[in-house]
RNA sequence: GGUCCGGUAGCUCAGCUGGAUAGAGCAGCAGCCUUCUAAGCUGCUGGUCGGGGGUUCGAAUCCCUCCCGGAUCACCA
Protein backbone atom coordinates (compact mmCIF):
# COMPACT_ATOMS: atom_id res chain seq x y z
CA UNK A 1 0.00 0.00 0.00
CA UNK A 2 2.88 2.71 0.92
CA UNK A 3 4.70 2.04 -2.63
CA UNK A 4 0.44 3.43 -4.00
CA UNK A 5 0.43 6.25 -1.93
CA UNK A 6 3.79 7.31 -2.67
CA UNK A 7 3.35 6.80 -6.61
CA UNK A 8 0.05 8.97 -5.94
CA UNK A 9 2.13 11.77 -4.78
CA UNK A 10 2.34 10.91 -1.17
CA UNK A 11 5.35 11.45 1.13
CA UNK A 12 4.82 7.95 2.85
CA UNK A 13 6.99 7.05 5.98
CA UNK A 14 6.60 3.17 7.18
CA UNK A 15 6.84 2.32 10.43
CA UNK A 16 6.11 -0.51 12.97
CA UNK A 17 4.84 -1.06 16.03
CA UNK A 18 6.08 -3.77 18.23
CA UNK A 19 3.88 -4.85 20.80
CA UNK A 20 6.97 -6.09 23.14
CA UNK A 21 4.85 -5.97 26.74
CA UNK A 22 2.37 -6.89 28.01
CA UNK A 23 0.86 -10.28 29.36
CA UNK A 24 1.84 -12.44 26.52
CA UNK A 25 4.95 -12.03 26.27
CA UNK A 26 4.74 -12.93 30.41
CA UNK A 27 3.00 -16.18 29.34
CA UNK A 28 5.65 -17.11 26.87
CA UNK A 29 7.85 -16.01 29.76
CA UNK A 30 7.10 -18.22 32.51
CA UNK A 31 6.79 -21.31 30.71
CA UNK A 32 10.50 -20.86 29.54
CA UNK A 33 11.58 -20.35 32.73
CA UNK A 34 9.55 -23.46 34.02
CA UNK A 35 10.25 -26.02 31.15
CA UNK A 36 12.86 -24.30 29.45
CA UNK A 37 16.33 -25.74 31.28
CA UNK A 38 17.92 -22.93 29.07
CA UNK A 39 17.08 -24.13 25.29
CA UNK A 40 17.41 -21.53 22.83
CA UNK A 41 16.65 -20.77 19.18
CA UNK A 42 20.71 -21.72 18.68
CA UNK A 43 20.55 -24.80 20.43
CA UNK A 44 17.29 -26.46 18.92
CA UNK A 45 17.73 -24.82 15.53
CA UNK A 46 14.31 -23.42 15.83
CA UNK A 47 13.55 -19.75 14.21
CA UNK A 48 13.58 -17.22 17.32
CA UNK A 49 9.85 -15.91 16.64
CA UNK A 50 8.58 -19.43 16.47
CA UNK A 51 10.80 -20.90 19.39
CA UNK A 52 9.04 -17.95 21.53
CA UNK A 53 5.51 -18.56 20.16
CA UNK A 54 6.50 -22.38 21.06
CA UNK A 55 6.59 -21.58 24.82
CA UNK A 56 3.57 -19.67 24.33
CA UNK A 57 1.20 -22.93 23.39
CA UNK A 58 3.29 -24.50 25.99
CA UNK A 59 1.97 -21.83 28.73
CA UNK A 60 -1.65 -22.81 27.27
CA UNK A 61 -0.81 -26.45 27.66
CA UNK A 62 0.21 -25.82 31.38
CA UNK A 63 -3.23 -24.48 32.26
CA UNK A 64 -5.36 -26.94 30.63
CA UNK A 65 -3.34 -29.99 33.03
CA UNK A 66 -3.57 -27.37 36.49
CA UNK A 67 -7.60 -27.08 35.48
CA UNK A 68 -7.77 -30.85 35.25
CA UNK A 69 -7.87 -30.67 38.80
CA UNK A 70 -9.31 -28.12 39.68
CA UNK A 71 -13.34 -29.20 40.09
CA UNK A 72 -16.08 -26.65 38.62
CA UNK A 73 -13.72 -24.52 36.61
CA UNK A 74 -15.79 -21.87 34.47
CA UNK A 75 -16.26 -23.24 30.63
CA UNK A 76 -15.28 -19.42 29.58
CA UNK A 77 -11.21 -20.22 29.25
CA UNK A 78 -10.14 -16.61 29.99
CA UNK A 79 -12.13 -17.02 33.37
CA UNK A 80 -10.65 -20.66 34.03
CA UNK A 81 -6.90 -19.33 33.54
CA UNK A 82 -7.45 -17.17 35.86
CA UNK A 83 -7.44 -19.77 38.48
CA UNK A 84 -4.45 -21.32 37.86
CA UNK A 85 -0.67 -20.75 39.67
CA UNK A 86 0.71 -20.28 36.32
CA UNK A 87 -1.45 -17.66 35.33
CA UNK A 88 -0.74 -15.96 38.63
CA UNK A 89 2.96 -16.12 38.01
CA UNK A 90 2.48 -14.34 34.63
CA UNK A 91 0.66 -11.95 36.20
CA UNK A 92 3.14 -10.78 39.10
CA UNK A 93 5.61 -11.10 36.10
CA UNK A 94 3.92 -8.10 34.30
CA UNK A 95 4.03 -6.30 37.85
CA UNK A 96 7.61 -7.23 38.10
CA UNK A 97 8.33 -5.77 34.49
CA UNK A 98 6.65 -2.56 35.14
CA UNK A 99 8.69 -2.16 38.15
CA UNK A 100 11.65 -2.78 36.42
CA UNK A 101 12.52 -5.71 38.63
CA UNK A 102 16.44 -6.82 36.70
CA UNK A 103 16.24 -10.69 36.56
CA UNK A 104 12.89 -10.09 34.20
CA UNK A 105 14.22 -7.50 32.37
CA UNK A 106 16.74 -9.28 31.25
CA UNK A 107 14.97 -12.64 30.58
CA UNK A 108 12.89 -9.95 28.87
CA UNK A 109 15.17 -8.68 26.70
CA UNK A 110 16.44 -12.13 25.93
CA UNK A 111 13.09 -13.69 24.31
CA UNK A 112 12.37 -10.38 22.66
CA UNK A 113 15.80 -10.44 20.91
CA UNK A 114 14.67 -14.01 20.13
CA UNK A 115 11.63 -13.03 18.27
CA UNK A 116 13.31 -9.49 16.34
CA UNK A 117 15.70 -11.87 14.81
CA UNK A 118 13.05 -14.39 13.93
CA UNK A 119 10.57 -11.32 12.11
CA UNK A 120 14.05 -10.19 10.66
CA UNK A 121 14.49 -12.74 8.45
CA UNK A 122 10.71 -13.13 7.47
CA UNK A 123 10.35 -9.33 6.35
CA UNK A 124 14.09 -9.53 4.39
CA UNK A 125 12.67 -12.27 2.47
CA UNK A 126 9.48 -10.57 1.85
CA UNK A 127 11.24 -7.54 1.33
CA UNK A 128 9.82 -5.34 3.97
CA UNK A 129 11.61 -2.89 5.23
CA UNK A 130 10.11 -0.15 7.82
CA UNK A 131 12.23 3.51 8.60
CA UNK A 132 11.24 3.23 12.24
CA UNK A 133 10.41 1.22 14.97
CA UNK A 134 8.35 2.22 18.19
CA UNK A 135 8.34 -0.17 20.77
CA UNK A 136 5.51 -0.36 23.52
CA UNK A 137 7.49 -1.08 26.09
CA UNK A 138 9.03 2.70 25.51
CA UNK A 139 5.70 4.15 25.46
CA UNK A 140 3.48 3.02 27.85
CA UNK A 141 5.00 5.23 30.51
CA UNK A 142 3.74 8.64 28.29
CA UNK A 143 0.23 6.85 28.04
CA UNK A 144 -0.03 6.83 31.48
CA UNK A 145 0.56 10.31 31.40
CA UNK A 146 -2.27 10.90 29.11
CA UNK A 147 -4.47 9.17 30.42
CA UNK A 148 -3.59 11.56 33.64
CA UNK A 149 -4.41 14.45 30.78
CA UNK A 150 -7.87 13.26 30.15
CA UNK A 151 -8.68 12.75 33.59
CA UNK A 152 -7.23 16.45 34.16
CA UNK A 153 -9.57 17.70 31.31
CA UNK A 154 -12.37 15.23 32.56
CA UNK A 155 -12.81 13.48 29.65
CA UNK A 156 -11.58 10.20 31.18
CA UNK A 157 -12.99 9.32 34.52
CA UNK A 158 -11.65 6.84 37.50
CA UNK A 159 -13.96 4.10 38.43
CA UNK A 160 -14.94 3.53 41.70
CA UNK A 161 -12.88 0.01 40.90
CA UNK A 162 -10.15 2.47 40.27
CA UNK A 163 -9.65 1.71 36.40
CA UNK A 164 -9.68 4.48 34.63
CA UNK A 165 -12.32 4.62 31.44
CA UNK A 166 -13.58 6.62 28.69
CA UNK A 167 -17.06 6.60 27.84
CA UNK A 168 -18.28 6.09 24.53
CA UNK A 169 -22.08 5.07 24.48
CA UNK A 170 -22.87 8.44 22.73
CA UNK A 171 -20.59 7.25 20.08
CA UNK A 172 -21.95 4.31 19.58
CA UNK A 173 -19.79 2.17 21.51
CA UNK A 174 -19.51 0.74 25.23
CA UNK A 175 -17.37 2.49 28.05
CA UNK A 176 -13.96 1.55 27.57
CA UNK A 177 -10.81 0.70 30.44
CA UNK A 178 -8.15 2.50 29.19
CA UNK A 179 -5.60 1.63 31.98
CA UNK A 180 -6.04 -1.46 34.45
CA UNK A 181 -6.94 -0.99 37.85
CA UNK A 182 -3.66 -1.98 39.70
CA UNK A 183 -2.26 1.05 37.04
CA UNK A 184 -0.55 -1.31 34.68
CA UNK A 185 -0.98 -0.39 31.17
CA UNK A 186 -2.96 -1.99 28.64
CA UNK A 187 -2.98 -2.57 24.67
CA UNK A 188 -4.79 0.99 23.89
CA UNK A 189 -2.96 2.90 27.15
CA UNK A 190 0.17 1.98 25.04
CA UNK A 191 -1.31 2.96 21.55
CA UNK A 192 -2.58 6.37 22.87
CA UNK A 193 1.20 7.15 23.61
CA UNK A 194 2.38 5.61 19.73
CA UNK A 195 0.22 7.74 18.26
CA UNK A 196 1.42 10.75 19.60
CA UNK A 197 4.93 10.63 19.40
CA UNK A 198 4.54 9.63 15.99
CA UNK A 199 2.65 13.03 15.31
CA UNK A 200 4.98 14.59 17.55
CA UNK A 201 7.86 13.34 15.26
CA UNK A 202 6.39 13.03 11.40
CA UNK A 203 3.45 15.53 11.95
CA UNK A 204 1.70 13.53 9.18
CA UNK A 205 -1.87 14.38 8.09
CA UNK A 206 -2.82 11.13 7.48
CA UNK A 207 -1.82 8.16 10.05
CA UNK A 208 -2.87 4.80 8.82
CA UNK A 209 -3.05 1.54 10.42
CA UNK A 210 -2.83 -1.77 8.66
CA UNK A 211 -4.48 -4.13 11.33
CA UNK A 212 -6.67 -6.72 11.08
CA UNK A 213 -10.58 -6.27 11.06
CA UNK A 214 -10.56 -7.84 14.41
CA UNK A 215 -8.92 -4.65 15.79
CA UNK A 216 -11.68 -2.19 13.97
CA UNK A 217 -13.12 -1.32 17.79
CA UNK A 218 -10.04 -0.61 19.12
CA UNK A 219 -8.83 1.46 16.41
CA UNK A 220 -12.55 3.21 17.19
CA UNK A 221 -11.75 4.08 20.24
CA UNK A 222 -8.62 4.64 19.56
CA UNK A 223 -9.40 7.70 17.49
CA UNK A 224 -12.48 8.77 19.31
CA UNK A 225 -10.43 8.82 22.66
CA UNK A 226 -7.74 10.87 21.03
CA UNK A 227 -9.98 13.20 19.55
CA UNK A 228 -11.95 13.55 23.12
CA UNK A 229 -8.54 15.11 24.45
CA UNK A 230 -8.75 17.67 21.78
CA UNK A 231 -5.72 16.55 19.47
CA UNK A 232 -6.80 17.90 16.16
CA UNK A 233 -4.48 15.48 14.56
CA UNK A 234 -6.63 12.58 15.76
CA UNK A 235 -8.83 13.28 12.37
CA UNK A 236 -6.01 11.85 10.30
CA UNK A 237 -5.96 8.30 11.58
CA UNK A 238 -7.36 5.79 9.61
CA UNK A 239 -7.34 2.06 10.33
CA UNK A 240 -6.91 0.25 7.05
CA UNK A 241 -8.83 -3.10 7.91
CA UNK A 242 -8.55 -5.92 6.13
CA UNK A 243 -9.96 -9.55 6.65
CA UNK A 244 -7.66 -12.31 7.93
CA UNK A 245 -6.07 -15.20 5.81
CA UNK A 246 -7.57 -18.26 6.47
CA UNK A 247 -6.90 -22.37 6.09
CA UNK A 248 -9.16 -24.16 4.65
CA UNK A 249 -10.11 -25.70 8.49
CA UNK A 250 -10.47 -22.62 9.44
CA UNK A 251 -8.92 -19.51 11.26
CA UNK A 252 -5.22 -20.13 12.67
CA UNK A 253 -5.09 -19.75 16.18
CA UNK A 254 -1.61 -19.30 17.78
CA UNK A 255 -2.71 -19.99 21.12
CA UNK A 256 -3.34 -24.14 20.14
CA UNK A 257 -0.09 -23.35 18.34
CA UNK A 258 -1.78 -23.73 14.67
CA UNK A 259 0.30 -20.72 13.56
CA UNK A 260 1.13 -22.13 10.05
CA UNK A 261 2.13 -18.92 9.24
CA UNK A 262 4.07 -16.83 6.86
CA UNK A 263 7.09 -18.54 6.81
CA UNK A 264 4.99 -21.77 6.53
CA UNK A 265 3.48 -20.22 3.70
CA UNK A 266 6.11 -19.35 2.00
CA UNK A 267 8.25 -22.29 2.19
CA UNK A 268 5.56 -24.09 0.38
CA UNK A 269 4.79 -21.45 -1.90
CA UNK A 270 8.95 -21.97 -2.72
CA UNK A 271 9.16 -25.54 -2.97
CA UNK A 272 6.03 -25.67 -5.53
CA UNK A 273 7.34 -22.73 -7.63
CA UNK A 274 10.50 -24.72 -8.11
CA UNK A 275 8.47 -27.56 -8.80
CA UNK A 276 6.37 -26.02 -11.55
CA UNK A 277 9.62 -24.45 -13.03
CA UNK A 278 11.50 -27.39 -13.36
CA UNK A 279 8.52 -29.37 -15.35
CA UNK A 280 8.09 -27.16 -17.88
CA UNK A 281 11.93 -27.05 -18.71
CA UNK A 282 12.18 -23.15 -17.87
CA UNK A 283 15.67 -23.25 -16.29
CA UNK A 284 17.65 -24.37 -19.01
CA UNK A 285 21.13 -22.20 -19.42
CA UNK A 286 20.21 -20.41 -15.71
CA UNK A 287 22.99 -20.89 -13.48
CA UNK A 288 21.81 -22.89 -9.90
CA UNK A 289 21.70 -18.58 -8.47
CA UNK A 290 19.42 -17.51 -10.88
CA UNK A 291 17.39 -20.01 -10.65
CA UNK A 292 17.02 -19.98 -6.97
CA UNK A 293 16.17 -16.00 -7.76
CA UNK A 294 13.36 -17.40 -10.00
CA UNK A 295 11.55 -19.32 -7.84
CA UNK A 296 12.01 -16.82 -5.25
CA UNK A 297 10.18 -14.13 -8.04
CA UNK A 298 7.45 -16.47 -8.94
CA UNK A 299 6.29 -18.04 -5.63
CA UNK A 300 6.72 -14.84 -3.65
CA UNK A 301 5.05 -13.47 -6.68
CA UNK A 302 2.15 -15.82 -6.57
CA UNK A 303 1.64 -15.61 -2.86
CA UNK A 304 1.39 -11.93 -2.92
CA UNK A 305 -0.69 -11.33 -5.83
CA UNK A 306 -3.17 -14.10 -4.52
CA UNK A 307 -3.57 -11.70 -1.33
CA UNK A 308 -3.61 -8.89 -3.22
CA UNK A 309 -6.12 -9.13 -5.69
CA UNK A 310 -8.92 -9.19 -3.81
CA UNK A 311 -10.55 -6.42 -1.54
CA UNK A 312 -9.06 -6.09 1.90
CA UNK A 313 -12.15 -6.66 3.81
CA UNK A 314 -12.82 -9.66 1.66
CA UNK A 315 -11.97 -13.18 3.47
CA UNK A 316 -9.43 -15.07 2.11
CA UNK A 317 -8.97 -18.95 2.55
CA UNK A 318 -5.52 -20.04 1.89
CA UNK A 319 -4.99 -23.47 0.88
CA UNK A 320 -1.20 -23.86 -0.58
CA UNK A 321 -2.52 -26.72 -3.02
CA UNK A 322 -5.10 -25.05 -5.01
CA UNK A 323 -4.84 -21.71 -4.09
CA UNK A 324 -1.08 -21.06 -5.60
CA UNK A 325 -1.35 -21.36 -9.11
CA UNK A 326 0.35 -20.55 -11.92
CA UNK A 327 -2.07 -19.95 -14.73
CA UNK A 328 -4.92 -17.66 -15.37
CA UNK A 329 -5.44 -14.50 -12.83
CA UNK A 330 -2.47 -15.19 -10.86
CA UNK A 331 1.07 -13.03 -10.03
CA UNK A 332 3.26 -15.71 -12.34
CA UNK A 333 1.18 -15.18 -15.01
CA UNK A 334 1.38 -11.18 -15.50
CA UNK A 335 5.36 -12.03 -14.40
CA UNK A 336 5.02 -14.65 -17.54
CA UNK A 337 4.07 -11.53 -19.71
CA UNK A 338 6.53 -9.49 -18.61
CA UNK A 339 9.14 -11.70 -19.18
CA UNK A 340 7.49 -12.19 -23.03
CA UNK A 341 8.13 -8.93 -23.71
CA UNK A 342 11.32 -8.53 -22.46
CA UNK A 343 11.66 -11.67 -24.49
CA UNK A 344 10.49 -9.73 -27.89
CA UNK A 345 13.09 -6.89 -27.12
CA UNK A 346 15.81 -8.55 -26.38
CA UNK A 347 15.50 -10.15 -30.11
CA UNK A 348 14.84 -6.57 -31.04
CA UNK A 349 18.11 -5.16 -30.69
CA UNK A 350 19.22 -1.41 -31.68
CA UNK A 351 16.81 -1.23 -34.77
CA UNK A 352 14.41 1.34 -33.27
CA UNK A 353 13.21 3.64 -36.23
CA UNK A 354 10.62 6.47 -36.10
CA UNK A 355 6.96 6.22 -35.36
CA UNK A 356 4.10 6.98 -38.32
CA UNK A 357 1.50 8.57 -36.67
CA UNK A 358 -1.34 7.78 -39.01
CA UNK A 359 -0.83 4.34 -39.20
CA UNK A 360 -4.50 2.58 -38.72
CA UNK A 361 -4.37 0.51 -35.72
CA UNK A 362 -6.39 -3.21 -35.12
CA UNK A 363 -8.59 -2.96 -32.07
CA UNK A 364 -6.17 -4.80 -29.79
CA UNK A 365 -3.58 -2.09 -30.72
CA UNK A 366 -6.17 0.46 -29.57
CA UNK A 367 -7.20 -1.34 -26.47
CA UNK A 368 -3.53 -1.74 -25.12
CA UNK A 369 -3.22 2.45 -25.64
CA UNK A 370 -6.41 2.78 -24.00
CA UNK A 371 -5.65 0.46 -21.14
CA UNK A 372 -2.01 1.79 -20.81
CA UNK A 373 -3.29 5.51 -20.16
CA UNK A 374 -4.97 4.37 -17.35
CA UNK A 375 -2.27 3.49 -14.99
CA UNK A 376 -2.42 7.37 -13.25
CA UNK A 377 -5.70 7.02 -12.59
CA UNK A 378 -5.91 3.49 -11.45
CA UNK A 379 -3.00 4.46 -8.95
CA UNK A 380 -4.80 7.67 -7.91
CA UNK A 381 -7.75 5.29 -7.23
CA UNK A 382 -6.38 2.58 -5.35
CA UNK A 383 -5.01 5.14 -2.97
CA UNK A 384 -7.87 6.97 -2.54
CA UNK A 385 -9.49 4.01 -1.71
CA UNK A 386 -6.51 2.37 0.17
CA UNK A 387 -7.36 -0.45 -2.10
CA UNK A 388 -4.19 -2.44 -3.60
CA UNK A 389 -6.45 -4.93 -5.78
CA UNK A 390 -7.38 -1.97 -8.02
CA UNK A 391 -3.97 -1.70 -8.73
CA UNK A 392 -3.87 -6.07 -8.96
CA UNK A 393 -6.73 -6.06 -11.43
CA UNK A 394 -5.71 -3.45 -13.62
CA UNK A 395 -2.10 -5.21 -14.28
CA UNK A 396 -4.28 -8.34 -15.08
CA UNK A 397 -6.32 -7.46 -17.55
CA UNK A 398 -3.57 -5.04 -18.99
CA UNK A 399 -0.98 -8.62 -19.16
CA UNK A 400 -4.23 -10.12 -20.59
CA UNK A 401 -4.38 -7.41 -23.53
CA UNK A 402 -1.07 -7.59 -24.16
CA UNK A 403 -1.50 -11.23 -25.02
CA UNK A 404 -3.72 -10.83 -27.19
CA UNK A 405 -1.92 -8.53 -28.94
CA UNK A 406 0.89 -10.57 -28.73
CA UNK A 407 -1.05 -13.83 -30.15
CA UNK A 408 -2.60 -11.66 -32.85
CA UNK A 409 -0.02 -9.61 -34.35
CA UNK A 410 3.44 -10.42 -35.46
CA UNK A 411 5.97 -7.39 -33.85
CA UNK A 412 9.14 -8.43 -35.03
CA UNK A 413 8.03 -9.50 -38.52
CA UNK A 414 5.26 -6.85 -39.39
CA UNK A 415 4.81 -5.99 -42.88
CA UNK A 416 6.21 -2.77 -42.39
CA UNK A 417 8.97 -0.81 -40.70
CA UNK A 418 6.22 1.35 -39.65
CA UNK A 419 4.31 -1.07 -37.75
CA UNK A 420 7.40 -3.03 -36.44
CA UNK A 421 8.54 0.08 -35.08
CA UNK A 422 5.11 0.97 -33.45
CA UNK A 423 4.12 -2.69 -32.09
CA UNK A 424 7.72 -2.77 -30.98
CA UNK A 425 7.01 0.58 -28.75
CA UNK A 426 3.83 -0.22 -27.51
CA UNK A 427 5.29 -3.83 -26.24
CA UNK A 428 8.11 -1.98 -24.39
CA UNK A 429 5.56 0.27 -23.11
CA UNK A 430 3.42 -2.30 -21.93
CA UNK A 431 6.47 -4.16 -20.15
CA UNK A 432 7.49 -0.86 -19.08
CA UNK A 433 3.72 -0.23 -16.90
CA UNK A 434 3.43 -3.95 -15.60
CA UNK A 435 6.86 -3.78 -13.73
CA UNK A 436 5.69 -0.16 -12.35
CA UNK A 437 2.43 -1.77 -11.10
CA UNK A 438 3.52 -5.19 -9.86
CA UNK A 439 6.41 -3.10 -8.24
CA UNK A 440 3.27 -1.07 -6.36
CA UNK A 441 2.46 -4.48 -5.30
CA UNK A 442 5.83 -5.81 -3.77
CA UNK A 443 6.06 -8.39 -6.68
CA UNK A 444 9.23 -8.36 -8.59
CA UNK A 445 9.09 -9.34 -12.38
CA UNK A 446 11.53 -11.49 -13.89
CA UNK A 447 13.29 -10.67 -17.48
CA UNK A 448 13.29 -14.47 -18.52
CA UNK A 449 10.86 -17.35 -17.12
C1' G B 1 -28.76 -8.83 21.31
C1' G B 2 -25.75 -4.02 19.52
C1' U B 3 -22.06 -2.41 15.92
C1' C B 4 -18.98 -3.24 11.51
C1' C B 5 -17.88 -6.22 7.04
C1' G B 6 -19.12 -9.84 3.42
C1' G B 7 -23.19 -12.77 0.35
C1' U B 8 -22.53 -11.87 -8.00
C1' A B 9 -21.62 -18.75 -12.64
C1' G B 10 -19.85 -25.53 -9.35
C1' C B 11 -15.27 -22.73 -6.92
C1' U B 12 -12.23 -17.83 -6.34
C1' C B 13 -13.22 -12.92 -7.55
C1' A B 14 -14.28 -8.00 -10.64
C1' G B 15 -18.27 -4.69 -11.53
C1' C B 16 -21.36 -1.32 -6.65
C1' U B 17 -20.44 7.70 -7.13
C1' G B 18 -27.57 3.83 -11.22
C1' G B 19 -27.60 3.17 -17.74
C1' A B 20 -27.66 -0.75 -23.07
C1' U B 21 -26.96 -8.36 -24.17
C1' A B 22 -23.81 -8.82 -15.74
C1' G B 23 -17.46 -9.71 -16.77
C1' A B 24 -12.62 -12.60 -15.60
C1' G B 25 -9.90 -16.86 -13.71
C1' C B 26 -10.25 -22.01 -12.04
C1' A B 27 -12.96 -26.44 -13.03
C1' G B 28 -15.58 -28.99 -17.70
C1' C B 29 -15.79 -29.46 -23.22
C1' A B 30 -13.55 -28.33 -28.29
C1' G B 31 -9.41 -26.30 -30.92
C1' C B 32 -4.20 -23.72 -31.63
C1' C B 33 3.20 -24.79 -30.94
C1' U B 34 8.27 -25.90 -38.59
C1' U B 35 6.48 -18.10 -37.01
C1' C B 36 8.54 -13.01 -31.51
C1' U B 37 8.59 -17.85 -24.50
C1' A B 38 1.89 -22.80 -24.94
C1' A B 39 3.13 -20.40 -17.08
C1' G B 40 0.05 -18.52 -23.56
C1' C B 41 -4.18 -17.85 -27.22
C1' U B 42 -9.34 -18.88 -29.38
C1' G B 43 -14.32 -20.82 -28.94
C1' C B 44 -18.33 -23.36 -26.10
C1' U B 45 -20.92 -24.71 -21.59
C1' G B 46 -22.35 -22.32 -17.03
C1' G B 47 -25.77 -16.68 -13.52
C1' U B 48 -33.59 -16.20 -9.85
C1' C B 49 -26.50 -10.71 -8.91
C1' G B 50 -28.90 -14.16 -0.81
C1' G B 51 -34.89 -13.46 -0.38
C1' G B 52 -38.83 -9.82 -0.43
C1' G B 53 -40.52 -4.87 -0.88
C1' G B 54 -39.61 0.31 -2.57
C1' U B 55 -37.42 4.78 -5.40
C1' U B 56 -36.53 5.46 -10.83
C1' C B 57 -37.68 6.01 -17.76
C1' G B 58 -33.86 2.42 -16.00
C1' A B 59 -31.30 -1.19 -10.00
C1' A B 60 -26.03 -6.16 -9.06
C1' U B 61 -25.42 -0.77 -8.03
C1' C B 62 -29.68 3.72 -4.06
C1' C B 63 -33.51 3.04 0.36
C1' C B 64 -36.25 -0.41 3.78
C1' U B 65 -36.73 -5.29 5.67
C1' C B 66 -35.55 -10.27 6.45
C1' C B 67 -32.04 -14.59 5.88
C1' C B 68 -26.95 -16.66 5.81
C1' G B 69 -21.48 -16.21 6.91
C1' G B 70 -17.38 -13.54 9.41
C1' A B 71 -15.32 -9.91 12.96
C1' U B 72 -16.16 -7.41 17.41
C1' C B 73 -18.72 -5.69 21.88
C1' A B 74 -11.65 -7.82 27.54
C1' C B 75 -8.64 -4.44 33.36
C1' C B 76 -5.67 -9.69 25.72
C1' A B 77 -2.81 -7.81 21.91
Amino acid sequence: MSEILKAAGYDVTKVNIYNDRGIAICKSMVAYKRYGNGATPQTTGIKGDHFVGDWYVKFNEAVGEELKAIPNAPADKDEAQKLTSIFKEAQEMLLKWEAGDPETIALWKLMNDWVYEGFDETFKVLGVDFQKDYFESQTYKLGKSIVDEGLQKNVFYKRKDGAVAVDLTAEGLDEKVLLRADGTSIYITQDLATAELRYDEFKMDKMIYVVANEQDYHFKVLKLALQKLGKAWADGIYHLSYALVESPTGRFKSREGKTADADDLISEVLRIAEEKTRELGKIDGFTEEQALELYKTIGLGALKYFILRVNPYKKIIFNPEESIDFHGHTGPFIQYTHARISAVSRKAGETMGKMNETMALANVERELIIQLSEYENVVKSAAEKYDPSEVANYVYNLAKTYNSFYHELPILTAATEDERNFRLQLSKQTGVVISKAMNLLGIAVPEKM
